[in-house]
RNA sequence: CGGGGUGUGGCGCAGUUGAUAGCGCGCGCGGUUUGGGACCGUGAGGUCGAAGGUUUGAGUCCUUUCACCCCGACCA
């Protein structure tokens, strides 16, 4: 993309009215814009790095045979009522709204009332199954107080993935098939060193569920980290007997704030008892499906990452997540215009990303703006790289320059 | 929802014991510049969050209210 096409503008200062460093520095570099609290638009750079991070979810949920759908936000009162979490007393989150006739409507913070009903049309044999549907899609939660800029959101990016399985069995090797699949997302997108699977409380069917919780000074949860098997209990279970059952001792384990980047729960028949979702097994009896349900919100992944890697010049993506790959930067018109028209050219023709600054602006403000956007790389075509022979290829993360020609540029890049 | 803080051009801020608003950035125009956020000149842009009140006079004082941030309680 040619930065002469990019609508958003970059500020010199931080926004007066977030502290949160992630959202300061997306703000400020142009990713997001605050509408109220806790609620934030993409704007194009911001929107690439949120794809980008769905992108990474998306391969890993399809690898273990998930199937993208794309559930209603708008959500009938039934089946909520049914299964018990209409009521605001239990689930105090809701967002309600009516229909112009009166009729009550929620705005779904979750969805395993719908797909269960959902999946009634779809389910009816053993031999439906298992089935793994999954979504991406914007949750509301009518938190009490929203903060920490993207962290938590009124209005939040999630996945959430939804098992159907016949027996506990197979419920339990699909449980474990997703939680490699996250650790291998929260590895790809960077966070794997930081990432802790973690114990955490259950629910009915049972004993845990478990969080993936990513280590950050931000965090919301203290966790107890077992460094050797890089286990970790949440301070919620975290009692002698859990101690005892796990087998590990106080001394051994690391108090650490994380973040909540993703969480797996057995759902049991908590969901598709009451609500009728039974399938015939092999001796034609009628059994109750046995669900799980598997988040993760990559919008909360995206301000984890911004306040992860940024420094003081600004942002810092790793680059499966970046905007794009590199920044180019133009500096002088005519013949270095041509030579950087016919770079960028060659290297979308490559399918690489690159952001061109083709702006009028000063070299400074376009290596600063590189800067602040967090681009991984920034190569420079100017008088100076032509009478050379060698772009400047500079490396946002280390901050290392080094003069590079186009076909070593390629190889380093393709 | 309890406690604390803050609302003044697009952004960041100043505004004294009350006298009808200012600075920097950004933006427009003219010119000089062109490898680290340039410079000179000139201009546009604000019912001071909202409503009510006190006063000859309110950004400033009083009341109510809304919003935002932080701490706490609660949560992907």
């Amino acid at each position: 993309m040619r930065l002469t096409h990019l609508f958003t503008k970059t500020s010199k200062t931080a926004p007066g009215d977030e502290v949160a460093r992630n959202a300061q520095l997306l703000i400020q570099a142009g990713f997001i814009h605050k509408e109220m609290a806790g609620v934030y638009d993409y704007l194009p750079l911001g929107k690439r790095v949120l794809d980008n991070i769905i992108q990474v979810i998306r391969e890993e949920m399809d690898g273990i045979g998930g199937n993208e759908i794309s559930l209603t936000a708008l959500q009938q009162k039934d089946p909520w009522v049914t299964s018990g979490r209409w009521d605001d007393q239990v689930m105090d989150v809701w967002f309600k709204t009516k229909l112009a006739n009166g009729t009550e409507l929620g705005l779904a913070p979750t969805h395993e009332e719908p797909i269960t009903r959902l999946m009634k049309s779809h389910i009816h044999s053993y031999k439906d199954l298992p089935v793994y549907p999954y979504q991406f899609q914007i949750k509301f939660r009518n938190e009490l107080r929203s903060k920490s800029g993207l962290m938590r959101g009124r209005e939040f990016w999630m996945k959430d993935l939804y098992s159907f399985s016949r027996t506990q069995a197979e419920h339990d090797a699909f449980y474990e098939a997703v939680s490699q699949a996250y650790l291998r997302i929260y590895d790809r997108l960077g966070l794997g060193e930081l990432t802790y699977k973690t114990f955490a409380s259950g629910g009915s069917f049972a004993q845990f569920s478990h969080e993936f919780q990513i280590v950050s000074p931000v965090g919301e949860d203290k966790i107890f980290v077992h460094e050797p098997t890089r286990m970790a209990i949440n301070e919620e279970v975290y009692t002698d007997e859990v101690l005892a059952q796990l087998g590990v001792k106080r001394e051994d384990l690391v108090e650490k704030t994380a973040v909540e980047a993703g969480n797996i729960f057995t759902l049991g028949t908590r969901y598709s008892e009451p609500l009728g979702l039974m399938f015939t097994d092999e001796a034609g009896k009628s059994q109750p499906v046995i669900m799980g349900s598997y988040g993760i919100g990559p919008s909360r992944l995206m301000g984890l990452i911004a306040e992860q890697f940024a420094d003081e010049k600004g942002l810092v993506w790793p680059a499966v997540v970046a905007p794009a790959l590199v920044y180019l930067v133009l500096i002088g018109e005519g013949e270095v215009q041509a030579e950087a028209d016919s770079l960028y050219e060659q290297l979308q023709a490559k399918g690489i990303e690159v952001l061109y600054d083709d702006r009028d602006e000063r070299p400074g403000q376009k290596f600063a703006d590189s800067e602040l956007m967090g681009i991984p790389y920034r190569v420079t075509v100017s008088a100076r790289t032509q009478a050379s022979g060698q772009y400047e290829f500079y490396v946002r993360e280390s901050g290392e320059t080094s003069p590079l020609t186009r076909a070593e540029l390629l190889a380093k890049l393709v």
